[in-house]
DNA sequence: CATTCGTGAAGACGAAT
DNA sequence: ATTCGATTTCACGAATG
């Protein structure tokens, strides 16, 4: 094992077997203590993510024992075909493959979201869920993979638009809408309305406003909250609204059309939202 | 000139029936 | 399955700087 690169070279001829296809690269930010609290985690010492939790057997593709000697001729063709037959246990019935399958998509669609380690385990446990309660039937390997993905984010306190998810999936928009609720109606899924404060870091991070703005905006939100000034409005909107707000009042450039940008929110919706937000602030006494 | 603002019609969505 | 109400979006023109 090359530790340095990360890779997995055969000792004797130097070949490399496998090379780590594992972001190891930030996956969060932390922002604030709290934040941090929320978004780290300690590893697992089992994964979901493998088809079989890890825990079945690997048999090892050096022809070493246990000892780390050499094994004779005879004893490599021995260990060729054990692996070989290993190999076939292992994706033997169908529902094991199908779960290969969509824990590849899932993986997929998490990478390509930029989702923490976290996200795609619990995206497997309810992949996992479905499979065994026989919601597949009738239903695509894909749609459940990406709503999975989907409902796996917003628990995680790191949602991410119906329209993101959209952008890296193989299915429709309605069709992931359609899954999804069907998936967290039939497991009884607990998923809280998305909190608008979750958008808010990336979007600030895009558009590159400094830390203050981005406190700004939390603060705006939270009032809002109080006030109830959000209800049935869309998060995303929200969010993209109190970003905007909190660029004017500490005088940094940013256009509506960037932020709309970013959010994937009209500029309409910006509006609306940001004079409510500003009308709620102003009630109530600044902190 | 770019950006922001407000409007009304049209589409999308969830809830209720 | 359909209807209804609220929200969001689009497209436009006007105002602001």
């Amino acid at each position: 094992m090359d530790d340095e690169h990360g890779e997995t070279v055969c000792e004797d001829c130097g070949l490399v077997v496998e090379s780590d296809e594992i972001d190891r690269g930030p996956e969060w930010r932390a922002f604030d203590s709290s934040e941090k609290d929320e978004k780290s985690r300690v590893g697992a010492p089992t994964t979901n993510m493998m088809h079989d939790k890890g825990l079945s057997t690997n048999i090892d593709w050096r022809d070493k024992d246990a000892y780390g000697n050499s094994l004779s001729g005879k004893q490599r063709q021995k260990m060729q075909r054990l692996r070989k037959w290993n190999e076939r246990f292992r994706t033997r019935d169908s529902k094991e493959r199908n779960l290969k399958q969509a824990l590849g998509e899932i993986d997929r669609m998490a990478s390509a979201l930029g989702l923490p380690e976290n996200v795609r385990e619990t995206a497997s446990v309810i992949y996992r869920r479905a499979l065994d309660e026989d919601l597949l039937p009738g239903r695509s390997i894909e749609g459940v993979s990406t709503a999975s993905v989907y409902a796996a984010a917003r628990q995680a306190g790191v949602p991410r638009s119906l329209d993101e998810i959209t952008d890296v999936s193989r299915v429709e928009k309605s069709e992931i809408a359609r899954t999804y609720r069907y998936v967290v109606r039939e497991l009884g899924l607990e998923v809280k309305p998305a909190d608008p404060e979750s958008y808010v870091p990336r979007f600030a991070s895009s558009l590159e406003l400094s830390d203050e703005a981005e406190h700004r905006a939390r603060q705006l939100l939270q009032n809002a909250k109080e006030q109830g000034v959000h209800s049935g409005k869309s998060p995303v909107g929200l969010a993209a609204a109190a970003v905007y707000a909190a660029a004017l009042l500490t005088n940094e450039k940013t256009t509506q059309a960037a932020v709309s940008e970013v959010a994937d929110i009209s500029e309409v919706t910006i509006r609306n939202r940001y004079h409510e937000l500003l009308e709620a602030e102003q009630d109530l006494p600044v902190a």
